[in-house]
Formats: C-alpha cells, structure tokens, sequence
DNA sequence: TATGAATGAGCGTTCATTCAT
DNA sequence: TATGAATGAACGCTCATTCAT
C-alpha cells in the first residue's frame, strides 16, 4: 500500500490530497461518479434548467453537504458536464480535416452550435462560464473556448482564407461571429432563419473579403 | 366623451383597453413615472444589482402590489430603465457626424460599451434580454439592439469602408465584435486591455480587409 | 314619469331610493343582472370557488367599483347566489307531501343536501352563513335555514313520529343530523358512506326512538 | 451505529427517513418545539387569528424557511396547536366519571364548547380540519373528533341513557348537537342563550326520549 | 468524508376592497 | 352610478449554500 500524490479535481476547487489506501480513494471517486452520473440522468429526462441540487443527491444516495464536499457550487458542476460535452464535440471535429469552404467550415461547425443553443439555459451558462466568470481560475467551458480557437486557428493556417491577418485573429473572429448567429436563435426577431444561413453571410464577408 | 384606444404597457404585459378618461391615465402614468424615478434613485446611489423591489416602492410610496401592476416582474423595470439608457447613449451618437475611420468609430461607440458593462450584472441582462428572453415580446433592450445596428448602417452607408457587402452586413459585424469585446471585459484571460484596444483588431479586420 | 319608492336590495346593503325614471331603475337592474349572470357563468363552468371579482366583471362588462356598488362584497353575491339555490330546492320540497317515514324523509332531503356539500367551498360558505356571519341582519342562505327548519316542522306536525317534543325540536334536530351527516361527506374517514345512508341512523333513532 | 426509523412529521407531511443518529433528530425536535412555544406566546398574547408567520420565526430566532420545512404552511402549525389543546380537554374529560344525568354531560363538556369556540377563527378552522380539510390524511384536530366520539361512547356505555340504540349512535349525536349548538354561538338569531342551554333540549330529547 | 437540518433574503402573489374622479 | 388604478398585509416559496455533528 503505497501513498501518492493525487490531485481531485473537485469542480473549479483543487485538492491536493495524499491518499493512503486506494480503497478510500476509490470510494471518493465513486461518489464524485455516483452525483455526475445522477445529474445527467436528470439532464437527460428533464433538459439542464431543471436540475435541483436536491434531486440530484437524492438519486446518487448522498447528502447534500457531500455535493459541496465535491464541486464548489451547483455551477461548478454545470460547468464540468457542459464543458465535457464541449470537448467531445472538439474532439469530432479534431478528426476532421481543414475545411476548404466556408460552406464547409459552418457544417463542420453546426453540431457543436447546435448543443450551445439546446437550451436558453445552457447558452446563457457557457456565455457567463467563457470568461471562467471573471475571476476565478479557468475553468472547463473556458477552456473549450481556447481550444475552440486553436482548433479553428490550426484550421486557418493551413487554408488560404485571409493572408493579411493572422490565423488566430480570423479565428476569434470565427468564434465571435458564431457568438452573435447562436445568439439570433433566442432572438424574437430574427428566429427565422436557422444558425448556418445566419453564419453564412458573416463568415463570408470575414475569411473572404472582396470575394 | 369619447371613447380612445389606450394602451397600458405593463412593463411587457399590454393591454387594450377601452377608457374614457385622459385623467385616469394621467395618474397611472404619474405612478409609473414614480416608481422609475424611485428606482433610479436607487440605481444611481447603490448601482443596479443592489435594487430592492421593496425599496423602490418604499420610496415611489406605493403599495407592492402597484410595482407589479405596473411591471410584469423586476426584470421588466430593469429592461426598462436599461434600455432607456442605452437610448440616451444612441441619441448622442445619432448627433455625431458618421466616423471617417475605424479609430473614430470606436471612440464613438466607447460610451456605450462603458456603460454595457458598467455591472457585470448589467451586461448579462443585456444578453439575457437582448434575444427579448428568447419568447416574448420585443422589450426595450431588444429595441436598442435594433436600433443600434441601425445607427451603424446609416454611418456605414455614409463611409467609404468596405463595398463588397452591404451597410447592415458591415453593421452587423460591428454588433458582433462589440459584444465579443464586452464580453472579454469580464473575462479573467483577456482583461489585462481595455475594450477598445480588443475592439481594434477586429473592426480593422472586417471594416478595412487588406489594407 | 312618475317618482316610485324602491326598495333595492344591494346583498347584504338596503338602499332606499328614490328612483325618478324606469329608465335609470332599468339600467340597476339590468347592470346587477348581468353581473349575477356572469358570476352563474363562471359557476356553471369553474365552480363556485373558482370565482373571482375580477373575472366576474369582466365578463358583465363593468368595472370593478360597479360591482361593490351593487354587492357589499363577493360573500354577498355568494350568499344570494346560494340563497337562490337552495330556495329552489325548498320550493320543491314544499311541493312534497309530508312524509310518512323516516326513509321517505331522507330521500327527499337529498337534493338539498347533495347541493350543499356540491363543493366544500360551498358547505363552508353555508356554515359559516346560517348564523348570518354571528353580527350582521338575516342574509339568504340565514333565510333558508329558518325556511328549512319551517318546513320541517310543518311536515312534522303532520305525521306521527314523536309526541314527547314539539315538531320544531324535532326539525330543529333533523337539521343538525343533516349537517353532520353532510360534514362526514369531506371527512376522510367515513367517505365511504352515502350522506342517506349517514343520516339513516341518525334519523331513525332520532324520529322513532325505542322502535 | 444502528440506523433507526425515524419518523418526521412535518405538520400534516409525513416523511420515513432511514438515519443514523439520534443528535440530529434532537436538533429538529428543538427547532420545532421553538416555533410551537413561539406560536403559543404569540396566541397567549393575541389569540390565534392575529397569529403571524412571520411573528413566530422571529420568536423562535429560526428563518422562515425552517418554519415551512417544519410545518406545510400556518395552518399545519394551527392544526396542531389547537389540537393538543383539544387533546388537553379530552385529557381532562377522561379523567371524569361518566355523567350520570344529561345535565352533567353538559357541564362535563362546556369546557371544551368555550375553547372551540373562543374564537370564531377557531371554530371555522376546527370546522375545516374535522374533516381532514377533504382531501389529506388525518390531522391533529381530525384526530380529537374521533377521541370525543370514543370518549363519549365509554362514557354512554356505562350510563343507562338509552338501551335502543348503540353508545357510539348516541355518542355521534351527542356530537352532533354539540356542533349546532357552537354554531349558534355565532349565529345572530340565537345568541342569546349560552351553549348550555342551547344544548340541553336537544340531548333530553336525544338521550331520553320520552321522560 | 459524510450528514441533513437550518439558513435567508427577497421575490412574486393574492385579490377583495377602497376611493378619487 | 360607474370607473379602474391603487391598496396592503401576509403568505408561501425558492433553493443554493453552510455548518455543527
């Protein structure tokens, strides 16, 4: 039985803790599991606003000043299983190769557009969480957000869009341009036209000036 | 007597109503004008976040139930007294001349972005409301988010910037990038710049492709 | 034209009026009508204790100082409503013959009866009225319950149940076996019963002792 | 560490929860005692209708939200409160030979008459809570109906009222007639005669027939 | 770690009733 | 008579978070 170094990620909180058995290590993973898996059931059947904190560790078997032992707030936990749903689809397009067309690069992106806007909820979430709230360390969406713009910036470099601004200005330009067609879909007034046919005209004008 | 169409704006409730009387409107409007008032008040002492339904009508010297019958709920006030600010912002730059460079424009637009952001609790209800809450009705912050695109397209029509797309395009871009540069005001990545320095790059980029 | 002495009976208020034209007398009754006819509507689809002033006079088309003008307040226009009701079912049993026994007396109480615990709204209502509210002058439902006992005691004074106490007593006695057997009706603990089969026992001992 | 079934009643809510230790089930027994003996100041002070929610919690030195954990809402707190004291009465009542003539009978009960009807909110309350307010489980005041009905039964058993029928008939007829002659109380028409002897007719001629 | 009772500050609601016009 | 905005005093509720055990 040998101590080691561990480090829990508890939401946004880090613990460095020296865990003696692996047994007690286990357990606390399997609480940590335990809440998770309860909070995406409930997302699952109910959409993200409803979760209750309450409901939550009522279904994982725990009480609820264990939730708080394992994430800072409710939010921390949004954060997590949002964030972690943002990298999966990072992931997807990773695998893809550069889009030649911004015809391509909006379809490549619409899954990922399409989940941000799921819910009112989780837009307005991901929008507060992309600053990592002003504060705080970075954490899950915010990171996204960075690799969001990697992932388009390595895209950009290796595709002849635009040569007289930089890959990774282009692509936070992408990502604001993204922003404002996500944020027409909650628009009363513009909720005609879906997320790529507003994206279309914008990224055009953006990555092909003059075209 | 006769009888005129009146149209009582309960914050976003509205009503039709048949009515005889120019007296009784005048005392609504009385009401409601010092319900605001009683809440600037409060605003400009405490700032926005700090306002207590209960204490605006403390000091308006209604009853509670007279907030609500004039405002659907806090946040119709809030939209309300928000989105008449952001109207004093547009009328002042309605008086300017159209901004002959990018520099001037952003300077133009600095007020506004200052006081979007004056609470971080103010630009997230911009946001929120800005799409009208996603269902109801257009409510004043949404108006502004109209009319600010407006004011841009007519500058834009008016100056030399980009021909290949059109006024309201290069408007809308504008709208984009501001709300990106805001945004970054509250977040702990990016906030080492001021808004317009994070605003520049961009509006260079889409106002001024290539030069 | 000619000046009439009229007596209106505002629920619960008397006015004396001296009323100069049929026209104006007209347009009171008419405007009261309406208002009872509105709130039988509302009855007739939601239930007694669905009604609100505030519906009520939308519907009649008035406004809401109208209706306090015409009913001291929304119990008034409840005890005349059920008043009426009840009186219609007092008619009815004035039509009966006396009956000859006790099993004849409950079945024609029925009616009576099932209208009376039609809503526990409404039996409470009627409880707390009977007495006339303990301060005020005889309302309608009050009136009824003289009536009833009335009733009663003439039947009684016809038939042959008991001779050692008067045939008021005796009504008076029926009438408290009537309540109690109707408050079992929202009692959680003898619903099981019909409210005739409750009063039979009740009844039998009470009218035929030692039979 | 042997987990006991505990069993919180929270006002009319009644919740089997598995728990482990008895300090915390001290804890609750003492915040719901605190608001109990802050609600029985406040009643000692002003009676039961000028009972405040609000009131109570400042008392107990709890927030509101303990109070609504504690009890569904102020009537729960109502129910139990003036159903222990009831308990109380019946207490009292049992200790009490059985009453040998009806006269008795009525002095053994006044007491209980003068507290259900000290108040008119009292007795309206107890009225709607006799019969588990229609709908829920069996509360407090519920409870002591079907304990007077028993306590009369013993007593109507070892009496020789009547032979013809059951104590327990008897005893709901006692009961009966004790409910009319309360409501009288507040009736209008006949106040003027206290409840004893209002309800000295009715149990001659219902416990002695004939005599 | 785990527990779960307690917190708490404010929001929204209710809706019969009043009163100045 | 008719009008309808205003009243008002609680109530119930919310529900993430804390803290003593």
């Amino acid at each position: 039985m040998t101590a080691v170094n561990k480090k829990i990620d508890h939401g946004q909180k880090k613990c460095e803790i020296v865990v003696m058995a692996r047994a007690i290590q286990k357990r606390t993973l399997e609480t940590r599991a335990r809440l998770v898996a309860a909070a995406e059931d409930i997302i699952g059947t109910s959409g993200f606003e409803a979760l209750r904190v309450e409901e939550v560790v009522l279904r994982a078997g725990t009480a609820k000043g264990t939730f708080f032992a394992h994430f800072r707030d409710k939010d921390a936990l949004m954060d997590l299983i949002i964030g972690s749903r943002i990298d999966e689809y990072l992931d997807d397009l990773e695998q893809l190769p550069p889009p030649k067309t911004v015809e391509d690069l909006i379809q490549s992106l619409m899954p990922l557009c399409e989940f941000m806007t799921c819910e009112r909820y989780v837009f307005d979430l991901i929008l507060r969480y992309s600053g990592a709230a002003g504060v705080e360390e970075i954490g899950p969406i915010a990171e996204t957000f960075g690799r969001q713009v990697e992932i388009l910036t390595a895209w950009l470099e290796q595709t002849g869009f635009r040569r007289d601004i930089s890959a990774e200005l282009q692509a936070e330009g992408v990502h604001a341009f993204m922003i404002q067609a996500m944020a027409t879909k909650f628009c009363a007034l513009h909720n005609s036209n879906s997320i790529a046919d507003r994206l279309g005209p914008y990224l055009n004008a953006w990555l092909e000036p003059g075209s």
